[in-house]
DNA sequence: GCTTGTGAAACGTTTCACAGCA
DNA sequence: TGCTGTGAAACGTTTCACAAGC
């Protein structure tokens, strides 16, 4: 599947990443949780709270305390018995955990109307994840300025194994068409990208060391449209 | 929480619903993954293939043919021992069971960035979303139009219960700040809608008859960033 | 009083393995 | 032979219940 991997450590990995705890052996809907709390946590500190009780984060996302409790002790005794979590701890834990203590270098491939929301959408930056390259297949957009202030070129996909050394960029989100995802999702691989945020409503295949996430927006209101119905035929509760 | 329901059977529900099979009692994971096998049959439609089997489907989208097969059980008998499942048929099937066998009318409430991106998505009215009005808070907004071929007019929040009863809208999608994300979503519910897509990184609480689903873009970032940093650490492989 | 962390039980999902059919 | 549909076993996750700590 074209050119492999790059050698061994990457360019220079930035420093050390942070997790501190074996993230082996906990179960997936934990971590996928993780994300939830941090960012109910985050609210509560902009909101002032101090100190919040595992019953009262599970009320919000609805969860049970013991569920909320179990999986923050997956990484460690965060916990205050008698007091709950502290508010600001607990988030530099969480973000130590994610690894959003650290900024993340991120490039676009695909510049046409969800590629462009993207990257003029402000909450991948608060987060720390920084687009830095962005990428287009139409001769007729490359070398135009695009994202907050025409602060990146569009440039053309045969840079991207270059721009991927140079700028130690390690997730792509692909904002491609359907039929294209999975070419697409080949050079990023063989680029050396270590993780694909996939928008295209396609099934990608990658090697089991890159990690994959696929968002596809008709999906989730298919899911939708079939909650609905069979509320309509089961419960006129 | 403001008025409640529209009175009980919607202003003319435009047909009973599709289903057939008694969707309760079905696991969720198995309701997730129908989606993801209309996609890929849809695909293998395209490409001229008639029939296939679980085993084959499983592979491109990573399940065993044990899940394929019981997943499709869960909602009838669509195959065809020795032969596997008839594409056409089957995605008809499928198309029927989770409702998008016929048209659903959706309202867009925010037409920032992320909200007009979403307009000009193909991939919705090609599974038979409408996108039929648009709503902003933004006075200097109101009024102007949006959407493929400005076929829509941004209409002002207030006019939503009229609308939502006018042009027979079920689903509403939220592409608003996550500090309106609850106020909006109480408007929708009063106003009657029955399913809710929230692009807002924002937990919402809408009564157990609204079916709710939450795309939060910063949160698959971070189950990326998860996942790099975990694999620096534990297994290199 | 209130709260965490955690073993054990309950529950749900996935995989196995095979009968039945084309 | 190749494939589906399906009980039963295996596995994983969630909930329960309680000891220990503030």
């Amino acid at each position: 599947m074209g050119v492999d991997e790059t050698p061994d450590s990457g360019p220079q990995s930035p420093q050390p990443p942070s997790p501190a705890v074996r993230a082996d052996s906990v179960p997936e809907p934990a971590v996928r949780r993780l994300s939830l709390y941090l960012r109910e946590l985050e609210g509560l500190l902009r909101r002032g709270r101090d100190t919040v009780s595992s019953k009262q984060l599970g009320e919000v996302l609805n969860l049970t305390d013991a569920q909320v409790r179990k999986d923050l002790a997956y990484f460690g005794q965060f916990g205050h018995p008698g007091i709950g979590y502290r508010v600001d701890e607990l988030i530099s834990r969480l973000r130590c955990i994610l690894g959003t203590d650290r900024t993340w270098n991120v490039l676009l491939v695909g510049a046409g109307h969800l590629g462009s929301a993207l990257l003029s959408y402000r909450g991948f930056s608060k987060k720390g994840f920084q687009v830095v390259a962005v990428f287009d297949s139409d001769p007729a957009k490359i070398g135009s300025r695009i994202g907050i202030g025409g602060s990146l070129e569009i440039l053309p996909i045969e840079q991207l194994p270059a721009v991927v050394v140079e700028r130690e960029i390690q997730i792509g989100v692909l904002a491609v068409p359907a039929e294209v995802a999975q070419a697409t999702a080949d050079q990023l691989v063989a680029a050396g990208i270590k993780g694909i945020l996939n928008f295209a409503p396609a099934s990608l295949i990658v090697p089991e060391r890159v990690a994959l996430a696929t968002v596809d927006l008709a999906v989730h209101l298919e899911q939708l449209a079939f909650r609905i119905s069979a509320e309509q035929v089961a419960t006129p509760k």
